[in-house]
DNA sequence: GTTAATTATACTCAATATGAGCATAATAAA
DNA sequence: TTTATTATGCTCATATTGAGTATAATTAAC
């Protein structure tokens, strides 16, 4: 085979977009066209003679195709293993091969509510804010003990990925403890790329396309992650919001409850919101309506608040 | 143009593979072959179908090329615009598309050191170990001053990148630096580049081929960020070693003199080194030799050293 | 209209972590 | 023996963090 042809392939762009709806964190997908009824990120193809950057380009047809406001776009990871599976579910060459470059963005709105699917619908296990889910004590865990056998590096990957039996839950490893699930055929992708026999997966966490779901945990991973250095929280919320709106939008990212007094003694040394005047009207004692101090300022190297995670989270 | 066509690209595999010899990282290269005389970071073209992922295809070539043991590897970004100046010094055809895929590599050793090029030459400014670099105050800052001028985003960038005038130095920042150096005309690869007309540029360190010296730029942000929670710097050192040693490495990291017994203090806390037994001999008071605890157990997520970096860092 | 529930906000306090330093020990070179 | 040099043990003030208590300002319930 001739090696310049070999070496030509397609670059689609592949997005993340979130927001939060409520108290949830939510993701938009475009309809499941497969017979698997799956949904999956929208993307697009990267045409390198139109756009300058990569960046540019996934603005351009997230434009096109959402009318979404997108602000903070950031790159997450090249995959050359597009859906593991070599086939995907596109209408492309079957020798033509495709890396995805996946991206997180963040939006303020999330109109059209059918075209958003919940993160924990699809990651059921990664949400503590009611306690350490079910599902890990009843069906992962003992599954990934079974698989892990005596098998000195399965459990050693074990033990940091989901804190057992000693360690804690570390809320950034999304990715770790998915990509865990995968190699287990813990997850519904494994199985239809042929590395599963029986039907175990089916009860966790709705199935996406292709690697989509490895990108939306990436997208968690590094999210989570950002939020406790950068002032990301911000790119998700309205020009005028309450400090406990700004909270319940960080506990929906983390999957976790955080100490309410001790967020807002961060908020307020790191200098990140500043008063409107204004004043909430709900139940209870009205809140403050604050903003964001440095809004329109592109700044994206701010100290960010340090969220106060407290001692005890392992159950 | 054919839309297929146009979304057809190649994909470069660049690796900044990092080693410390002595006090000095360096950075493997390859001989220059421009009439520039600059050198450039080893790269190879990704074979979809020879290497299932890009990582494998990475480590394949630097292995045929280098034979070297390189341990850790880690994506750092995708570049749609590569060498920002449209044709590059290799032999593709014109309107041939690549996208280069950045990699950072560690190294344990680094022989052959004309193979190797100091960090620090091409980044003079980032090296605060003698003090805060007499670059800065003597060309750098008072040319971007003037560039900066009255505008007001491009005053907020230079005192978040530069933290001129009142905030301090983030060794992070390298990327931000050299992008915003890149801009205002200050590196010679935007000379190059054709953004800039003067050749004021030629005295700020060692340029680079194409886009190497932004990918090098990525590698050290990413490394100096890494180190200050991953036990990365074990991937630099030998499989014995003092802990001044390790110290040594981490400074030359970082560009930053630590605290030596705070330094020790978070090394002994997180117990990431293990004693073994013998002694090294030098000037002065023998050390004891120590080794990574956690070597072979491929666990990328351990906690890692939270380095001390100490208050006034503003000179 | 009084009470209860709810939410917001101010303040405290012990435990821990951090930055910065001094004191002392063990060696080689002078 | 002295001096320079490096290693290592220890202290201590200050800052940060985790985890509360106390109190204020509302709405909803009776």
């Amino acid at each position: 085979m001739d090696k310049n042809h070999t070496a030509s392939v397609l670059i689609d762009l592949s997005a993340a977009i979130v927001s939060v709806r409520g108290d949830q964190p939510v993701c938009l997908t475009v309809p499941d066209v497969s017979e698997y009824q799956t949904p999956g990120l929208p993307f697009g193809p990267f045409y390198p003679e139109r756009h300058r950057t990569m960046e540019i380009g996934l603005r351009q047809w997230v434009i096109e195709q959402t009318s979404l406001d997108i602000g903070y776009v950031e790159q997450l990871y090249t995959f050359g293993d597009r859906g593991r599976r070599s086939e995907g579910a596109d209408n492309k060459k079957e020798n033509e091969h495709i890396v995805s470059v996946g991206y997180l963005a963040l939006s303020k709105q999330c109109p059209q509510p059918n075209q958003w699917s919940e993160w924990y619908k699809h990651f059921p296990w990664e949400d503590w804010r009611e306690g350490r889910p079910n599902i890990l004590n009843q069906q992962i865990i003992p599954y990934l003990e079974a698989w892990a056998g005596s098998d000195e590096l399965r459990r050693l990957r074990l033990q940091q990925a989901f804190g057992v039996p000693d360690k804690t839950w570390n809320d950034e490893f999304v990715l770790d403890r998915y990509e865990l699930m995968y190699e287990a055929g813990l997850v519904w992708e494994a199985c239809a790329d042929g590395r599963q026999k029986e039907k175990k997966s089916a009860q966790n966490g709705i199935a996406m396309q292709l690697d989509h779901r490895r990108i939306l945990a990436t997208a968690m991973s590094r999210l989570r992650a950002k939020l406790k250095y950068r002032p990301v929280v911000f790119e998700l919320m309205p020009s005028a919001f309450t400090l406990t709106h700004v909270q319940k939008t960080t506990e929906a990212i983390l999957g976790a409850v955080l100490h309410k007094q001790n967020f807002r003694r961060q908020l307020a040394k790191n200098e990140l919101v500043e008063p409107t005047g204004k004043m909430s009207k709900a139940r209870g004692r009205p809140a403050e309506l604050f903003k964001f101090k440095h809004d329109e300022s592109q700044n994206t190297n701010l100290p960010g608040l340090r969220i106060p995670l407290g001692k005890s989270r392992n159950f």
